[in-house]
DNA sequence: ATGCACGTACTTTTT
DNA sequence: GTACGTGCAT
């Protein structure tokens, strides 16, 4: 086979356009790590520390002061938005050679490389992407057919173990050939068999665009050698979330240069759960005996207080690297503490608190910000905070490719795209209904397994269909037609505006998501409109880079080579599902942008991002920590480690203040349960925090709320004084059927009540005021009167 | 084939 | 408390 690679570019790079100093305003370590230019390179660099511009300026400053070809540079991030704002940055720095840099996600980079030359390891250039919800479809699909209990196997759990095997870099084989238990047996077989299911429809998941990127290198003598000799530099962000697929990608692409250069930090590695390997950055310099460490340990973004209660936090982690942030900006306001009796006071304590501080000169809403550990949290803010009528925004909620109407379309796109994709047809055979019902479907599908045809063969193969019976043949055939005159059209039509047009207009899918009368219904139709734009944004895009000067001359010769001689409006719509597939969000998606709002979240969706004012609503134990770090199956010192971590990316993300709160009793899975504080504010220097409410030192003991807080060998700071750690004999001062009457929620009769009485009495009410329905209130604290 | 009712189960989320 | 999945009845 002649090779397919070109010449590799020796071009001297453009930087005499650009005049500004790359190290001018750099600390001195900052300074080091860019121009550092030889050799593997691990950067520590703490929360705030300016590692993105350390980062941009070192591509920089490769680029101008060492003249390497920037299409020579890898540079790879685990989100699209932080590729996004560093090739924006990088942009301001060299220009328009920052377009040529192979910048961005370790999927993204894997993806490409595949499309060129994947055809070296028997991938179709054309495969497709599935996503989590293709990809749980398979595996319910795969484990019906085989007939396993979905009960016993879980489709998402094994899928999770798939998935941890391929971050692992295990195929198959090696997942069976460790087997030792039932279920590990069934894993393997199960493995095996998506496997087979994802090659028929030539799909890679998003594993497998960095597993099957590994196995190209492996396996093709000739893409390592092109691809390892291709980059001279090689620089990956957020190392601390790498997995082992990962890792062994970047250093085979690294293997001939050997300038390997990685940033993170291991206090900030929160994704476990999904794959994250802190130990890869810990033993980095195993790896590379040869490696400069640099620490980045000034902080640009807090005040020292807020870095000393970080600390504190998370120095108590046994596995990590030794390291203290410090910042020029000494002392600074004393954190917060606030105890509430319930969810419902601690999101009104924090309106309050803003609105107070809005007084006191903070007019920007968006200065403010609460952070959460679960979901399920937002609920009593957003009620709050409507009551209060100040804006709050829920930030990465639902994700616009996620929603159920656009799934469906894109669906019909992959079909037009890729007949193959039986999952995408299985998606959409009754959507909108046709009356194909889940018999037939199961029929067909069963009839695609049995001869090794795909479904939509199966739907094309009359015989096969008519042998379902007259009904179910009538019901087919206008399907195939729509399916034709859709596959049609897009060998004429370019735009993918007018395909998606087509597909909402004779599948009448407006029409359709007007009948569901339910309450999303006009949400629904929105986001079709919203999904149309998208596409027309995206065709504009296209129509912008139909010069591609883009791409280094390199790579137009590598793509050039992996174009099939597919019509235009295909090719298009191949790359319109791949930048659904690996971008997440549409830009114009919920288009919320800058709207002056508080902002609540998770503390996940937090990583990176700062605000001077910050609520870490929940601190208590199982919580923050959360249960399953606790008390669960999998609890164990590591699970509770990255808790604290969390604790301290939340802690981190604020420039000036930190408000901590927990309330006494939460409500979570439909059970009202007593609380402890997080041990996390223990940990916390005392001489930092202000206590407030429930927190407050000489909280009087009327507001004592949980027994639980006496639980034997858990001590904490945050319990109110006064509270005698026995519990008390004291009768109950209500029962079961008692009527009472409360100032706000009125008249109200006792469903539920604490078996003892005393300062941990509670009882559960249900009002007459049909708004407040029922209350779990503490009897010590609420005014209630015996009617 | 479709709709309703009941039971169960449940972090975090990017690609 | 909700959301989803299964099972039964229409």
């Amino acid at each position: 086979m002649a090779t397919p690679f070109p010449a590799l570019n020796q071009r001297r790079g453009l930087g005499h356009l650009f005049n500004m100093d790359l190290l001018a305003g750099l600390n001195s370590p900052q300074r080091e790590a860019v121009t550092h230019v030889k050799g593997p390179l691990l950067i520590f660099a703490g929360a705030g520390s300016g590692k993105t511009r350390t980062l941009t300026h070192r591509i920089a400053y490769l680029i101008r002061e060492h003249r390497v070809p920037p299409g020579r540079i890898l540079a790879v991030t685990f989100t699209n938005k932080a590729a996004k704002e560093m090739r924006e940055r990088l942009t301001h720095l060299v220009g328009n050679d920052a377009s040529r840099i192979w910048m961005g996600t370790f999927h993204a980079m894997c993806a490409q490389m595949l499309r060129i030359n994947g055809d070296l390891i028997g991938i179709d250039r054309r495969f497709v992407i599935f996503d989590n919800d293709d990809t749980l479809r398979l595996m319910k699909e795969i484990l019906k057919e085989a007939d396993i209990d979905t009960s016993r196997y879980p489709p998402s759990r094994i899928l999770h173990r798939i998935s941890d095997a391929k971050n692992n870099l295990r195929s198959p084989q090696d997942v069976e050939s460790v087997a030792s238990s039932p279920y590990q047996r069934v894993l393997a077989r199960v493995y095996t068999r998506y496997q087979e299911r994802l090659q028929a429809a030539h799909a890679l998941d998003f594993d497998d665009l960095l597993g099957e990127a590994v196995r190209l290198l492996r396996e093709s003598e000739e893409a390592r050698h092109y691809w390892s000799e291709r980059f001279l530099h090689v620089l990956i962000d957020e190392f601390q979330d790498v997995n082992m697929a990962q890792f062994r990608w970047a250093q085979m692409l690294a293997e001939k240069h050997r300038n390997i250069c990685v940033v993170g930090d291991d206090d900030q590695s929160i994704y476990a759960w999904r794959g994250a390997n802190v130990k890869i950055i810990l033993d980095f310099e195993v790896s590379y005996q040869d490696a400069t460490v640099i620490h980045l340990e000034q902080n640009y973004r807090s005040t020292q207080n807020i870095l000393d209660a970080a600390h504190g936090v998370i120095s108590q982690n046994i596995g990590r690297k030794a390291k203290r942030l410090w910042t020029e900006v000494e002392g600074g306001a004393t954190l917060t503490v606030h105890g509430a009796i319930n969810a419902q006071e601690e999101a009104l304590w924090v309106v309050r608190k803003v609105q107070s501080l809005q007084r006191l000169g903070h007019e920007h809403l968006s200065d403010f910000a609460i952070l959460c550990r679960v979901n399920a949290q937002s609920r009593p803010f957003e009620e709050a905070f409507m009551r209060a009528r100040v804006p709050l925004k829920l930030v990465g909620t639902q994700r616009f490719y996620d929603r159920k109407e656009v799934k469906d379309l894109v669906a019909y796109l992959k079909v037009i795209y890729n007949a193959n994709d039986s999952v995408a047809l299985a998606r959409i055979i009754n959507v909108p209904g046709r009356g194909i019902g889940d018999v037939t479907i199961q029929k067909l599908q069963w009839l695609a397994a049995e001869s090794n045809r795909s479904l939509y063969e199966v739907i094309l193969d009359a015989e096969a269909v008519n042998a379902l019976g007259r009904a179910v043949a009538a019901k087919i055939a206008p399907l195939r037609n729509l399916l034709k005159t859709l596959q049609e059209e897009a060998q004429v039509n370019n735009t993918v505006a007018d395909l998606v047009r087509l597909v909402i207009d004779r599948t009448d899918y407006l029409e359709h998501l007007r009948r569901e009368r339910t309450v999303d219904s006009i949400d629904r139709q929105a986001n079709v409109q919203e999904f149309i734009n998208a596409a027309e944004q995206f065709d504009m895009r296209m129509d912008e880079m139909e010069e591609p000067e883009a791409a280094d001359e390199e790579d137009q010769e590598l793509l050039r080579t992996g174009d099939a001689d597919l019509p235009e409006g295909i090719k298009r719509l191949g790359t319109f599902m791949e930048s659904v597939a690996l971008e997440g969000d549409a830009e114009g998606g919920t288009g919320a942008g800058s709207n002056e709002a508080v902002t609540l979240m998770t503390l996940h969706s937090a990583k990176g991002l700062e605000f001077p004012i910050v609520f870490l609503a929940g601190m208590e134990q199982g919580l923050l920590p959360h249960a399953r770090a606790l008390w669960g199956e999998q609890a164990g010192e590591e699970e509770l480690e990255e808790e604290r971590r969390l604790c301290y990316v939340g802690l981190t993300r604020a420039q000036q203040q930190v408000f901590l709160t927990f309330a006494a009793q939460r409500t979570l899975q439909g059970r009202t349960e007593s609380t402890q504080p997080s041990q996390f504010l223990d940990e916390i220097p005392s001489h930092l925090v202000e206590r407030a409410g429930l927190a407050a030192a000489n909280a009087p003991s009327a507001y004592d709320v949980a027994t639980s807080w006496n639980r034997p060998g858990v001590s904490s700071t945050f319990r109110p004084a006064g509270v005698a750690a026995s519990s008390s004999a004291e009768p109950p001062k209500f029962s079961i059927g008692d009527r009472l009457r409360h100032p706000t929620f009125g008249e109200g009769l006792v469903v539920n009540a604490s078996p003892s009485g005393g300062a941990g009495e509670w009882v559960e009410v249900a009002f007459l005021n049909s708004e407040t329905g029922k209350k779990k209130l503490v009897v010590a604290y609420a005014p209630l009167e015996k009617v």
